[in-house]
DNA sequence: TAGATAATTAGCTAATCATCTAAATGATGT
DNA sequence: ACATCATTTAGATGATTAGCTAATTATCTA
């Protein structure tokens, strides 16, 4: 859970999940999308690799990346549930500050 | 959002944020809970005010920390909502990976 | 087998980070 | 005014990080 939370610190790296989200995609072909060079795109791929939060398989010359949504999820769901904290995606939101309490 | 994502790749201050669910609580009681010199404490408190994460005031000697929840509900949900990623706190995971899509 | 292409590793630098001790600030109480 | 207590600031250090170019590895195709 530490290595996501350090994986999702980077706005690159949020910005790849994001990517990552409509579908799976090559090295290079998530690499277009930013303005740095390809080495430092791989070393952001091997901290999310690190982090579990994508899955690597190499395909020919190129490799794919795949989001692994529910690592994501389990995360930011240790992380919320500790805090106290639900995440309602639309709901202008509830107080549900102290409902652990009762 | 990029500060509180900073601000929430360290351990030492999620725990701050957890600890501050609970209630209220001054610098040093906060510090109390750590293994670390008061002036580290001191620095990473100024990470979560930076980050808007958390609010404080000045009470006579002490200064008091308050957990501002909404600031990391909006982030968790601006980024959440960006991935696609519904999180619901129960409920055995729906897979709602395209959803964005229909 | 060569040459081209995709990605990673190696090696470097500059910046940021977490940590420490010592010193400064600020408020309270004698 | 002075001592004390709570916290922050200053200044230093070692570790980690994001970035680069150049070199390497792996795969494909002519």
């Amino acid at each position: 859970m530490n290595k996501v939370f350090k994986a999702l610190s980077d706005p690159t790296r949020r910005h790849v999940l994001q990517l990552l989200r409509d579908k799976p995609m090559s090295a290079g072909e998530l690499a277009e999308h930013f303005a740095v060079s390809k080495p430092t795109m791989s070393a952001h791929f091997a901290v999310l690799r690190e982090a579990d939060l994508v899955d690597a398989t190499k395909d020919g010359k190129s490799v794919i990346y795949r989001l692994r949504l529910s690592v994501l999820e389990d995360a930011l769901l240790a992380f919320t549930g500790a805090i106290g904290l639900e995440l309602k995606p639309d709901e202008t939101h509830t107080n549900n500050k102290e409902t652990h309490n009762d």
